[in-house]
DNA sequence: ATAGATGCAAAGAGTTTGCATAGGT
DNA sequence: ACCTATGCAAACTCTTTGCATCTAT
Protein backbone atom coordinates (compact mmCIF):
# COMPACT_ATOMS: atom_id res chain seq x y z
CA UNK A 1 0.00 0.00 0.00
CA UNK A 2 2.24 2.66 -1.06
CA UNK A 3 -0.19 5.41 -2.68
CA UNK A 4 -2.58 7.69 -1.10
CA UNK A 5 -5.94 6.58 -1.85
CA UNK A 6 -9.54 8.18 -0.94
CA UNK A 7 -10.65 4.60 0.13
CA UNK A 8 -7.88 4.48 2.54
CA UNK A 9 -7.81 7.83 3.87
CA UNK A 10 -11.63 7.50 4.89
CA UNK A 11 -11.03 4.36 6.66
CA UNK A 12 -8.64 6.16 8.47
CA UNK A 13 -11.01 8.87 8.94
CA UNK A 14 -13.31 5.81 10.78
CA UNK A 15 -10.58 5.56 12.79
CA UNK A 16 -10.38 9.21 14.06
CA UNK A 17 -13.94 9.40 14.36
CA UNK A 18 -14.80 6.70 16.21
CA UNK A 19 -11.83 6.49 18.71
CA UNK A 20 -12.90 2.96 20.02
CA UNK A 21 -11.90 -0.23 18.52
CA UNK A 22 -14.18 -1.02 15.21
CA UNK A 23 -15.02 -4.06 13.01
CA UNK A 24 -14.47 -4.46 9.36
CA UNK A 25 -18.33 -3.93 9.03
CA UNK A 26 -18.55 -0.87 11.49
CA UNK A 27 -15.17 0.70 9.15
CA UNK A 28 -17.34 -0.21 6.42
CA UNK A 29 -20.23 1.59 7.14
CA UNK A 30 -18.65 4.88 8.89
CA UNK A 31 -16.07 5.04 5.48
CA UNK A 32 -19.31 4.67 3.30
CA UNK A 33 -20.97 7.87 4.17
CA UNK A 34 -18.16 9.62 2.11
CA UNK A 35 -16.98 6.81 -0.17
CA UNK A 36 -20.48 5.03 -0.77
CA UNK A 37 -18.50 3.19 -4.04
CA UNK A 38 -16.05 1.52 -0.94
CA UNK A 39 -15.92 -2.36 -1.08
CA UNK A 40 -15.66 -4.82 1.86
CA UNK A 41 -12.77 -6.26 0.03
CA UNK A 42 -10.68 -3.21 -0.24
CA UNK A 43 -11.57 -2.57 3.78
CA UNK A 44 -10.10 -5.88 4.85
CA UNK A 45 -6.95 -5.26 2.55
CA UNK A 46 -6.22 -2.06 3.69
CA UNK A 47 -7.17 -3.22 7.47
CA UNK A 48 -4.44 -5.54 6.96
CA UNK A 49 -1.89 -3.52 5.44
CA UNK A 50 -2.64 -0.75 7.87
CA UNK A 51 -1.45 -3.54 10.83
CA UNK A 52 1.51 -4.76 8.80
CA UNK A 53 2.77 -0.81 8.51
CA UNK A 54 1.97 -0.60 12.21
CA UNK A 55 -0.71 2.49 11.83
CA UNK A 56 -3.51 0.05 13.39
CA UNK A 57 -3.32 -2.13 16.01
CA UNK A 58 -5.95 -5.47 16.14
CA UNK A 59 -7.39 -5.65 19.22
CA UNK A 60 -8.85 -9.74 19.60
CA UNK A 61 -11.55 -10.13 22.16
CA UNK A 62 -12.69 -13.20 23.32
CA UNK A 63 -16.05 -14.52 21.37
CA UNK A 64 -15.74 -11.72 19.71
CA UNK A 65 -15.25 -10.75 16.09
CA UNK A 66 -11.66 -9.22 15.31
CA UNK A 67 -11.92 -5.28 16.16
CA UNK A 68 -9.19 -2.73 15.04
CA UNK A 69 -7.90 0.19 16.52
CA UNK A 70 -5.95 3.18 15.89
CA UNK A 71 -1.74 2.19 17.27
CA UNK A 72 0.43 4.14 19.14
CA UNK A 73 -1.01 3.15 22.61
CA UNK A 74 0.80 1.64 25.40
CA UNK A 75 0.23 -1.89 26.57
CA UNK A 76 -3.29 -1.79 27.98
CA UNK A 77 -6.36 -4.20 28.05
CA UNK A 78 -9.89 -4.16 27.52
CA UNK A 79 -12.89 -3.67 29.62
CA UNK A 80 -16.33 -5.12 27.95
CA UNK A 81 -19.26 -3.80 29.26
CA UNK A 82 -21.79 -6.52 29.55
CA UNK A 83 -24.62 -4.07 28.94
CA UNK A 84 -24.14 -1.54 26.34
CA UNK A 85 -21.20 -3.77 24.75
CA UNK A 86 -18.97 -0.93 24.13
CA UNK A 87 -15.29 -1.64 24.84
CA UNK A 88 -13.03 0.74 26.80
CA UNK A 89 -9.34 0.83 27.34
CA UNK A 90 -7.96 0.20 30.96
CA UNK A 91 -4.03 0.77 31.39
CA UNK A 92 -1.90 -0.99 33.50
CA UNK A 93 -1.45 -4.67 33.94
CA UNK A 94 -1.71 -7.36 36.37
CA UNK A 95 1.44 -9.40 38.60
CA UNK A 96 1.95 -13.39 38.51
CA UNK A 97 1.69 -13.70 35.20
CA UNK A 98 4.79 -15.94 34.72
CA UNK A 99 4.13 -17.96 37.76
CA UNK A 100 0.82 -19.31 35.55
CA UNK A 101 2.86 -20.67 33.00
CA UNK A 102 3.65 -24.35 33.03
CA UNK A 103 7.37 -25.70 32.59
CA UNK A 104 9.41 -25.48 29.38
CA UNK A 105 6.57 -23.33 28.32
CA UNK A 106 7.65 -20.07 26.95
CA UNK A 107 5.71 -17.51 27.91
CA UNK A 108 5.28 -14.13 24.76
CA UNK A 109 2.25 -12.40 25.45
CA UNK A 110 -0.80 -12.20 27.14
CA UNK A 111 -4.24 -10.89 26.57
CA UNK A 112 -6.37 -9.94 29.01
CA UNK A 113 -10.30 -8.65 28.87
CA UNK A 114 -12.32 -7.24 31.84
CA UNK A 115 -15.93 -8.38 32.01
CA UNK A 116 -18.51 -6.36 34.31
CA UNK A 117 -20.81 -2.66 33.45
CA UNK A 118 -19.12 1.05 32.89
CA UNK A 119 -20.20 3.85 34.85
CA UNK A 120 -22.78 4.80 32.36
CA UNK A 121 -24.23 1.76 32.88
CA UNK A 122 -23.87 1.38 36.75
CA UNK A 123 -25.56 4.63 37.01
CA UNK A 124 -28.50 3.84 34.79
CA UNK A 125 -28.82 0.38 36.62
CA UNK B 1 -30.38 -34.70 22.93
CA UNK B 2 -32.45 -37.08 25.32
CA UNK B 3 -30.80 -40.31 23.59
CA UNK B 4 -27.48 -42.32 24.51
CA UNK B 5 -26.05 -42.67 20.86
CA UNK B 6 -22.47 -44.16 19.81
CA UNK B 7 -21.64 -40.73 18.45
CA UNK B 8 -22.39 -38.71 21.69
CA UNK B 9 -20.16 -41.04 23.44
CA UNK B 10 -17.69 -40.56 20.91
CA UNK B 11 -17.04 -37.01 21.69
CA UNK B 12 -17.52 -37.08 24.62
CA UNK B 13 -14.81 -39.92 24.81
CA UNK B 14 -12.61 -36.89 22.88
CA UNK B 15 -12.46 -35.03 25.22
CA UNK B 16 -11.60 -37.00 28.64
CA UNK B 17 -8.71 -38.57 26.34
CA UNK B 18 -7.83 -34.96 25.09
CA UNK B 19 -7.68 -33.22 28.68
CA UNK B 20 -7.55 -30.02 26.92
CA UNK B 21 -9.76 -27.71 24.96
CA UNK B 22 -10.97 -29.00 21.79
CA UNK B 23 -12.02 -27.05 18.84
CA UNK B 24 -14.87 -28.55 16.74
CA UNK B 25 -12.63 -29.99 13.91
CA UNK B 26 -10.55 -31.45 17.12
CA UNK B 27 -12.88 -32.89 18.26
CA UNK B 28 -14.35 -34.70 14.94
CA UNK B 29 -10.78 -35.56 14.24
CA UNK B 30 -10.42 -37.47 17.71
CA UNK B 31 -13.83 -38.86 17.47
CA UNK B 32 -13.41 -40.05 13.62
CA UNK B 33 -10.98 -42.35 14.86
CA UNK B 34 -13.90 -44.72 16.74
CA UNK B 35 -16.59 -43.41 14.31
CA UNK B 36 -15.56 -43.03 11.67
CA UNK B 37 -18.96 -42.19 9.41
CA UNK B 38 -19.23 -38.93 12.38
CA UNK B 39 -20.11 -36.13 9.90
CA UNK B 40 -19.02 -33.00 11.68
CA UNK B 41 -22.63 -31.04 11.83
CA UNK B 42 -23.82 -33.70 14.43
CA UNK B 43 -19.98 -32.35 16.04
CA UNK B 44 -21.70 -29.21 16.54
CA UNK B 45 -25.58 -30.11 17.43
CA UNK B 46 -23.90 -32.05 20.61
CA UNK B 47 -21.48 -29.64 21.56
CA UNK B 48 -24.29 -27.25 21.86
CA UNK B 49 -26.73 -29.74 23.82
CA UNK B 50 -23.81 -30.39 26.07
CA UNK B 51 -23.06 -26.85 26.99
CA UNK B 52 -26.54 -26.30 27.13
CA UNK B 53 -26.71 -29.15 29.92
CA UNK B 54 -24.13 -28.15 31.42
CA UNK B 55 -21.35 -31.08 30.70
CA UNK B 56 -19.01 -28.90 28.17
CA UNK B 57 -17.58 -25.38 29.23
CA UNK B 58 -17.14 -23.09 26.09
CA UNK B 59 -13.53 -21.47 26.06
CA UNK B 60 -13.59 -18.54 24.35
CA UNK B 61 -10.33 -16.98 23.62
CA UNK B 62 -8.86 -13.95 21.59
CA UNK B 63 -9.03 -13.91 17.65
CA UNK B 64 -10.07 -17.71 17.62
CA UNK B 65 -12.63 -19.87 17.03
CA UNK B 66 -14.48 -21.39 20.01
CA UNK B 67 -13.16 -24.02 21.79
CA UNK B 68 -15.35 -26.79 24.09
CA UNK B 69 -13.66 -28.56 27.46
CA UNK B 70 -15.15 -30.26 30.31
CA UNK B 71 -17.43 -28.20 32.60
CA UNK B 72 -16.94 -28.50 36.04
CA UNK B 73 -13.21 -27.12 36.44
CA UNK B 74 -11.78 -24.65 39.27
CA UNK B 75 -11.07 -21.17 37.99
CA UNK B 76 -8.87 -21.75 35.48
CA UNK B 77 -7.27 -19.28 31.88
CA UNK B 78 -5.47 -20.53 29.06
CA UNK B 79 -2.04 -20.61 27.35
CA UNK B 80 -2.55 -20.88 23.41
CA UNK B 81 1.04 -22.30 21.33
CA UNK B 82 1.52 -20.06 18.87
CA UNK B 83 3.63 -23.05 16.66
CA UNK B 84 1.12 -25.85 17.27
CA UNK B 85 -2.43 -23.73 17.90
CA UNK B 86 -3.28 -26.00 20.55
CA UNK B 87 -4.55 -24.54 24.30
CA UNK B 88 -3.69 -25.73 27.33
CA UNK B 89 -5.50 -24.51 30.99
CA UNK B 90 -3.59 -22.73 33.24
CA UNK B 91 -4.16 -22.91 37.14
CA UNK B 92 -4.36 -20.06 39.10
CA UNK B 93 -4.85 -16.70 39.01
CA UNK B 94 -3.13 -13.48 39.04
CA UNK B 95 -3.03 -10.17 41.55
CA UNK B 96 -4.14 -6.77 41.07
CA UNK B 97 -7.41 -6.92 38.35
CA UNK B 98 -9.20 -4.29 40.58
CA UNK B 99 -6.96 -1.43 40.13
CA UNK B 100 -7.59 -1.59 36.35
CA UNK B 101 -10.92 -0.92 36.92
CA UNK B 102 -12.05 2.75 36.37
CA UNK B 103 -13.95 4.26 38.77
CA UNK B 104 -17.37 3.92 38.89
CA UNK B 105 -17.15 1.21 36.67
CA UNK B 106 -18.29 -2.62 37.82
CA UNK B 107 -15.88 -5.68 37.58
CA UNK B 108 -17.97 -8.90 36.96
CA UNK B 109 -15.21 -11.32 35.56
CA UNK B 110 -12.07 -11.56 33.53
CA UNK B 111 -10.59 -13.60 30.92
CA UNK B 112 -6.57 -13.98 30.45
CA UNK B 113 -4.86 -16.01 27.90
CA UNK B 114 -1.21 -16.65 27.42
CA UNK B 115 0.15 -16.75 24.34
CA UNK B 116 3.64 -18.53 23.52
CA UNK B 117 4.95 -21.79 22.62
CA UNK B 118 4.33 -25.09 24.51
CA UNK B 119 6.63 -27.63 26.17
CA UNK B 120 6.84 -29.54 22.67
CA UNK B 121 7.48 -26.89 20.22
CA UNK B 122 9.63 -25.10 22.49
CA UNK B 123 11.57 -28.60 22.32
CA UNK B 124 11.14 -29.03 18.64
CA UNK B 125 12.57 -25.44 17.91
C1' DA C 1 -43.65 -48.33 16.17
C1' DT C 2 -42.40 -43.84 17.21
C1' DA C 3 -39.86 -39.87 17.21
C1' DG C 4 -35.31 -38.12 18.16
C1' DA C 5 -30.55 -38.10 16.21
C1' DT C 6 -27.68 -38.67 12.30
C1' DG C 7 -25.31 -37.94 7.65
C1' DC C 8 -25.15 -35.50 3.71
C1' DA C 9 -25.57 -31.55 1.11
C1' DA C 10 -26.95 -27.00 0.66
C1' DA C 11 -27.33 -22.56 2.70
C1' DG C 12 -25.47 -18.67 5.49
C1' DA C 13 -22.06 -15.50 7.46
C1' DG C 14 -17.49 -13.65 7.41
C1' DT C 15 -13.11 -13.23 5.00
C1' DT C 16 -9.92 -13.74 1.08
C1' DT C 17 -8.58 -13.90 -3.76
C1' DG C 18 -8.61 -13.43 -9.09
C1' DC C 19 -9.03 -10.32 -12.58
C1' DA C 20 -10.17 -6.35 -15.41
C1' DT C 21 -9.84 -1.50 -14.84
C1' DA C 22 -9.80 3.09 -12.46
C1' DG C 23 -6.67 6.25 -10.71
C1' DG C 24 -2.27 7.86 -8.08
C1' DT C 25 2.32 8.94 -9.28
C1' DA D 1 2.15 5.92 -19.32
C1' DC D 2 2.93 2.81 -15.74
C1' DC D 3 1.54 -0.12 -12.43
C1' DT D 4 -0.73 -0.15 -7.77
C1' DA D 5 -5.10 -0.37 -5.46
C1' DT D 6 -9.89 -0.89 -6.27
C1' DG D 7 -14.59 -3.02 -7.15
C1' DC D 8 -16.95 -6.89 -8.17
C1' DA D 9 -17.80 -11.59 -7.94
C1' DA D 10 -16.30 -16.03 -7.02
C1' DA D 11 -13.91 -18.90 -3.84
C1' DC D 12 -12.99 -20.36 0.90
C1' DT D 13 -13.73 -21.41 5.70
C1' DC D 14 -16.54 -22.13 9.50
C1' DT D 15 -21.10 -22.99 11.23
C1' DT D 16 -26.04 -23.90 10.77
C1' DT D 17 -30.12 -25.90 8.66
C1' DG D 18 -33.29 -28.98 5.72
C1' DC D 19 -34.52 -33.42 4.88
C1' DA D 20 -34.57 -38.35 4.17
C1' DT D 21 -32.98 -42.16 6.81
C1' DC D 22 -31.34 -44.59 10.74
C1' DT D 23 -31.79 -46.12 15.41
C1' DA D 24 -32.54 -45.88 20.59
C1' DT D 25 -36.33 -46.51 23.33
Amino acid sequence: MERKTRQRAAIRAAFEAARRPLSPAEVLEIAQRDLDRLGIATVYRNLKAMVEDGSLAKVELPGEPDRYELAGLAHHHHFRCRSCERVFDVTGCVEGLRNLVPRRFRLEGHELTLVGQCGDCVRAA
